[in-house]
DNA sequence: AGCAAAATGATCGAGATAGTACATTTGGCC
DNA sequence: GGCCAAATGTACTATCTCGATCATTTTGCT
């Protein structure tokens, strides 16, 4: 089986064998950064839909232009492949928040976007969060190994983290705010939204994903996390040092 | 292997061959329910540690006092075991929501006491969660075929509903709250809790999976619920008809 | 052109795993 | 006690699945 030249410049990786690129065919040849892509996007699909043990490497093989033989060349195991599926979700994530520039924005406007975006974002990104759960379920082993995605995540907390000092700055919000705390609560919403759309709707029906309903919990999430960042509007009567959190009565 | 009689009445799942379990030796005998039960509460945790395909049948049996033999006798294949399984744990969890009565105290407690509730009774059953993972994983395909499974939930959003229409009633919680969405709410923040520990701890440390910082995004999050119930302190300009919520500027 | 290393193709094997066949024991009932 | 159905034990197999082996082609380089 061969490959464009450049093929790995290609955007459309979904297409068919033989269908156009745009890019022009100037002879075959051996390609092997677009074998390791092609490989790896048909991984995420296949390790997204069934899990690691549920996957199969010669499904997966067999969704691939190449064979199952470029997967243990390239890999070396199943476990390498899903590592690496898992650090190229991440990675194409990451990209898409990149671009979100908002350093130029009052800090409760910055913070109302970086709350709606990500709740998007993380709705396009399905195989990213099925992803996620995954290795949630396999306890994270994988991921803690991956030096690439911590870092990664820290570059976002980063983000986060120049909003609140801003908004810290200009008295907008609450002193002592944790960034890790708000991507937290951030991270919930937009997470379970798409992580548990399934079990939800098969319970109480699609009603809360159409477009409205989901446009209201974006809009209720987004309020959330602004009042949580606000200064109180009523003064607090006792203030938590250690954690910079309202301390009022919650119940037990 | 045999069982003592009425076994299944002894609550420590947990314990070795032949422990002890105060329950009298009074003879030895069949045992169908309680091979049935230890069958099931050994799946729930080998469903919930390692998913769907990745449980092993034999692991299963070798974790009962039963043979695999029994385990296709009784549940047929793998895929019935998961099923009663998953609805064994959903039968667990929310027996130990039934026991909460809220109906004598005024909606804003009630729905705080709720909340607080939720957040740690997830806490305290990850298999439970991790179950409802898989099942999402999976599509809630076989969640969807479970009419136990959707009654049970349908009766603690009736619950949750009776909260709101008193609060309603009473004038403290604002017009046509959406129970669900509510539910909703309250979930995302008590599940993600537990189901993203892994990834998240592995990313951002184990900080806020500590006593303080969990008990500070408890209280958070209760705020938050009681936030989007009660009556908007600011007027709203806009109301939305559709989904009684505030609308507005979110951003883009 | 020729060579060595990288990349790829085709086929096969070992072990794991779900599920089964057959035999045996137990328990309620007459 | 004897009988039959439910319950349980033992051993086995067909298949699926990961991974390896061996052979071949392509490519950069001199």
């Amino acid at each position: 089986m061969y490959y464009l030249d450049h093929f790995a410049s290609g955007t459309d990786i979904g297409m068919e064998n033989g269908m156009k690129t745009g890019i022009e065919r100037r002879g075959w040849t051996q390609n092997p950064e677009a074998v390791k892509q092609d490989i790896l996007s048909v991984a995420i699909s296949e390790f997204a839909s069934n899990g690691l043990s549920g996957a199969r490497v010669d499904t997966i093989a067999s969704r691939t232009r190449t064979s199952k033989r470029m997967i243990y060349y390239y890999f070396g195991d199943k476990l390498g492949l899903y590592t690496r599926a898992l650090e190229a979700a991440y990675l194409k994530v990451r990209e898409g928040e990149a671009a979100l520039n908002l350093d130029h924005l009052p800090p409760e406007e910055a913070l109302t976007r970086l709350v709606a975006f990500t709740f998007d974002h993380h709705k396009k990104n399905p195989d990213f969060i099925r992803m996620v759960m995954i290795e949630n379920i396999h306890n994270a082993e994988n991921l803690a190994a991956s030096q690439v995605i911590r870092d990664m995540n820290m570059a976002a907390i980063e983000k986060l983290a120049t909003i609140c000092r801003r908004g810290e700055e200009e008295g907008v919000f609450r002193k002592g705010l944790d960034p890790v705390a708000l991507h937290w609560q951030i991270s919930a919403a937009s997470f379970f939204n798409v992580s548990n759309r399934p079990t939800f709707s098969a319970i109480f029906g699609a009603g809360l994903f159409g477009d409205d309903a989901q446009e209201c919990i974006r809009r209720q999430t987004v309020e959330s996390i602004l009042a949580i960042a606000a200064k109180s509007r009523v003064e607090p009567k006792i203030t938590d040092r250690r954690s910079g959190c309202d301390v009022a009565d919650a119940g037990d």
